[in-house]
RNA sequence: GCCUCGGUAGCUCAGCCGGUCAGAGCGAGUGACUUGUAAUCACUAGGUCGCGUGUUCGAAUCACGCCCGGGGCUCCA
């Protein structure tokens, strides 16, 4: 659930609209005419009351407007206005219309407004409009019989649909956030407290860069982030035009990198005592729990009508595991009881300009661990473990604790009760944190991490997250049944040990992006690489002995057959970042050993090569690859028979 | 959502003050070469110039709308 873990680097809420404040519409059929006419015959029962002259109206040369003002207008009618007359205003000076007819038109909505709204609206446009045009407009209400000539110019004829976005329709929650005060400070690994502007940087670039995004929002780039070049050369990932922006495909290499890292971080929290589960991708927005806590802190959603129902998609698992909370029965001997899921996918339908490559998605897989605990003394100890379970998890991963920045946020009066223990964290990783308090609790957690990636362009985001909630065991009605049989609300820890696992697969990429512009030789990490060994026979008659060398070493190994020159291959292999280069020859075939360029120790321009056995080199990749997931080669082994997919 | 830049062959891009402007390199296919650590040579095929509309005798080139991507703003449980 929690968006930091995968997405952002900022812990305060989106404004959350409402479901029922969705969307906000009006519909506006625009016709650039040569002149429209109208008569209001009788009135209907909703009629406004208007003098005898208003009944009628001609406008020569007139761009006329057909408004439908819709039900959900009602929620913030001004904003509708304001958009809708200045879209109307751009038609008109489009088209060098001066004149402007405001008509009534019920038709082009099957959702209206009350009439209220409508004429209010109505009302809104006509005078909003009135400085810049001339403007005339049809009563509300009335059967009216109008005669239209239309231009029919490739602009004479528009509609429009009015959309207010969610942030515009202000929610309880957003009022919240308003108010919230931050206090930004940087705890040393000594326990001493400073505050950022007094804080000597030296020898922590990484750590300003990241306090400046986070509290100047400091911006420049200029270029395309390194992995999404990366993402699609290395044929890993790649942009799907024919699904929503920020909704990706993956190759089999990086649906194999991916698939490695998902099962990684499975497997890790199984060994925290994590029991895997599985919940639906959509909710009924009407359902009552849903509902509250979709007004509290909704990310944008997708929604999907579904017959009856009105749906929306998961932005996070907490919904799934939360109701299966609700419904269980947790003695207090289960306790602290933790369960995660892999989401596949979380859909948050953030803004267009904020999507970037694998950084930042519409869609993306994200694990979501739930701890249920039975107090905070234990919710305390638990966020602990999980700390460091994150910290190693990283790191196995291929990220270290120099390659992210560590930001501790919490309430005053958590920290009160708590604040040897938050040194202690920062302790742990022997380094300076980003520390930021709020007098109050707005959100629903008291305590939180996250550890943040800073690119090779500055900018800053959140992987690894643990959160202590005080408050969805209550709004979900999850309980556990103490020693004395008592039914008592847990509290329950939020965590993704590794983050979104596309935006670690961002990260790794990016860090391989920064050694590269460092002058050093880029690779991923040996149980991750989609091929770990590629095998070069020199000649055709070099290939048996170079599919037994494969099939010997049983791990991810191919053979490069194509008809090409071995100094081809061997580029080749360079630019994909192969591990380990064998290749076979004469001599080697002679031999019975192995040439193998050992990439982690190469230069660039200087490869860095090692005769062999076969086992030597097979113990080193067990070595390398121990306690790490396996999948078999993604491609077929023969080079020859792969399709190029970029 | 707004602003801005871009979209030409599978990929990277040139052409773009309207008129042999439909091109190059890489990739792909075919043939030759049987190859020893960062690109072997030759030939061939491939494109509604993102989509639509308009302006014009004539549009890849100009205008408008839309779609997709980059960046900025905003936003970022």
């Amino acid at each position: 659930m929690n968006e930091d873990a995968t997405q952002s680097s900022k812990p305060l809420p989106t404004p959350p609209p409402s479901p029922t404040h969705r969307v906000v519409l009006l519909q506006l059929l625009l016709i650039h005419s040569d002149y429209i006419e109208f008569e209001a015959k009788r009135p209907t029962k909703v009629a406004e009351d208007v003098p005898d002259d208003a009944k009628s109206g001609r406008l020569e040369e007139a761009l006329c407007a057909f408004i439908a003002v819709e039900k959900y207008d009602e929620d913030d009618p001004q904003a509708v206005v304001a958009q809708a007359s200045k879209e109307i205003a751009d038609v008109a000076t489009q088209v060098k219309a001066e004149r402007v007819m405001l008509y009534p038109y019920a038709h082009l909505s099957s959702a209206l407004s009350s009439p209220d709204t409508a004429v209010k609206v109505m009302k809104g446009l006509e005078a909003a409009l009135a400085g810049e045009f001339q403007v005339m407009r049809a009563p509300f209400g009335w059967y009216k019989a109008f005669q239209l000539s239309c231009k029919g110019h490739p602009l004479s004829e528009l509609s429009r649909s009015i959309r207010i976005g969610e942030g515009e329709v202000v929610s309880e929650a957003l009022k919240a956030e308003s108010k919230v005060v931050s206090h930004w400070k940087i705890l040393t690994p000594e326990g001493k407290m400073v505050p950022v502007e007094d804080f000597d940087f030296t020898g922590h670039e990484k750590l300003q860069k990241f306090v400046r995004y986070e509290i100047e929002k400091a911006r420049a780039v200029d270029r395309i982030p390194p992995h999404v070049e990366l993402m699609r050369r290395l044929e890993l990932v790649d942009y799907e035009p024919g699904s929503d922006p920020g909704n990706l495909r993956f190759y089999p290499k990086g649906r194999l990198i991916k698939a490695l890292l998902e099962n990684y971080v499975l497997d890790r929290a199984g060994d925290l005592g994590a029991m895997e589960v599985e919940t639906p991708i959509m909710y009924d927005m009407e359902h009552p729990t849903l509902k509250k806590y979709l007004d509290r802190f909704p990310a944008r959603q997708y929604a999907i009508d579904a017959e009856k129902k009105h749906l929306f998609l998961r932005f996070a698992a907490c919904f799934g595991q939360f109701l299966m909370g609700h419904d269980m029965t947790v003695s207090y001997k289960s306790l602290p009881l933790r369960m995660i899921e892999i989401t596949r996918y979380s859909f948050r339908r953030e803004q267009r300009g904020e999507l970037v490559g694998l950084r930042r998605l519409r869609a993306f897989t994200m694990p979501d661990m739930h701890t249920l605990c039975t107090d905070m003394k234990s919710a305390v100890e638990e966020f602990g473990k999980q700390y460091a379970a994150s910290i190693s998890v990283l790191d196995d991963a291929g990220l270290d604790l120099k390659d992210y920045e560590v930001a501790i946020r919490f309430t005053r009066d958590f920290y009160q009760e708590n604040e040897d223990f938050v040194k202690s964290l920062v302790n742990t990783v022997k380094k300076p944190v980003l520390i930021e308090t709020w007098d109050d609790r707005f959100f629903y957690f008291v305590l939180k991490f996250e550890f943040n990636f800073v690119d090779a362009l500055d900018k800053a985001s959140a992987l690894s997250t643990v959160q202590i909630d005080v408050e969805n065991a209550d709004r979900y009605d999850i309980n556990y049944i103490d020693a004395d049989g008592a039914a008592r609300r847990p509290i329950i820890l939020h965590c993704s040990p590794s983050g979104a696992i596309e935006r670690l697969m961002y990260a790794l990429l990016e860090k391989e992006a920064m050694k590269a512009a460092a002058g050093e030789v880029p690779m991923l990490p040996v149980w991750l690489s989609p091929t770990q060994v590629r095998i070069i026979p020199v000649a055709e008659r070099h290939q048996a002995r170079a599919f037994q060398v494969a099939e010997a070493l049983n791990f991810r190994v191919d053979v490069d057959d194509r008809e090409e020159t071995v100094g081809k291959k061997i580029r080749d292999a360079g630019r994909e970042w192969l591990p380990y280069v064998v290749v076979i020859g004469d001599d080697e075939l002679a031999s019975g050993e192995l040439t193998v360029t050992i990439r982690a120790k190469s230069q660039p321009k200087e490869p860095a090569k090692a005769g062999m056995t076969v086992d030597e080199l097979r113990l080193r990749l067990q070595e390398e690859t121990a306690g790490k997931p396996w999948r078999r080669l993604p491609l077929p082994q023969k080079l020859s028979e792969r399709p190029k997919f970029v």
